[in-house]
DNA sequence: CCTGAAAATCGTGAGAT
DNA sequence: ATCTCACGATTTTCAGG
């Protein structure tokens, strides 16, 4: 799909707010709100927008303790790799996974209401596994930025 | 804020899809859309909901690199590090900012077009910017999860 | 492609329980 | 706290340029 300087920024608005009226946008990239419509439907049915959600505040839910784990894993057989792979996407605790070369194979950002929490999970992912050779475990102190906010 | 039931299912629903009316969300909980109205908007003003954004896909917007820094301060003190921070914070192609202790003092993830583009911030945030020890790059083969979710 | 208006749907507040 | 109802705003569709 082909994107103009248009449709671009208001990519940039809604990603940053995607409860803007159409009304609203159609005044800041001055188009009519039909043609606003138009585009955003458009740009969703392509996949350039993937979703659109409500970002919840970790630490307002119960839940403040934001963890990083590097994770090196024992063997990279495809049909390994992959069920690796899905245990730590399909984990509800497990909001990012990265698959990356270099000294670890994932890295994984998670979050969890306690240590204690971390430490079961950390048995379910990791030792009950299998492939896993080991995992190096960093406790965020601030979440200073955390967004996916493509700039464009 | 206390959050009920209720709240905790919006919020899960929500944190997936906020385009859901209210009505939807009414029908998936069982109550009145406009106490539905009135719960969402107290979450809202409390900070439980930060914000409401669309998800790009940056693969269609030619963004297709996700890297991971891990950075090393050379000096730890409060206003260099909070200097640090900031010139972390404020790039546009900064999109995650953790700081933690351990082998490293801050994680980044950044996302950028190509690798040409990744050198060139690599001197802005890194060589000029003084008091960096050191960085390393892990460019991500696959994102395979890519979410705030918060499990609830 | 766009605009502008009509039609349908939605969000929101008032009043009652 | 909740619900129902009604109003105003928004979204969405469609005709015409």
């Amino acid at each position: 799909m082909h994107l103009d300087a248009y449709d671009l920024k208001l990519l940039r608005l809604l990603q940053v707010d995607s409860k803007l009226t159409q009304r609203q946008l159609s005044e800041s990239v001055n188009l009519s709100p039909s043609a606003v419509n138009r585009r955003i439907a458009a740009m969703e049915g392509a996949g350039v927008i993937t979703s659109t959600v409500a970002v919840v505040d970790p630490a307002l839910v119960n839940r403040p303790i934001t963890i990083l784990v590097e994770v090196k894993l024992e063997n990279e057989r495809l049909d390994l790799f992959d069920a690796v792979k899905k245990r730590f996407v399909d984990c509800p605790q497990v909001q990012q996974v990265y698959y990356v070369t270099g000294d670890f194979d994932f890295m994984l950002i998670m979050n969890v209401k306690d240590m204690t929490e971390y430490e079961q999970l950390t048995r379910e992912l990791f030792f009950d596994s299998g492939n896993i050779k080991g995992f190096k475990t960093y406790v965020a102190m601030q979440r200073s930025k955390a967004t996916f906010n493509v700039p464009i």
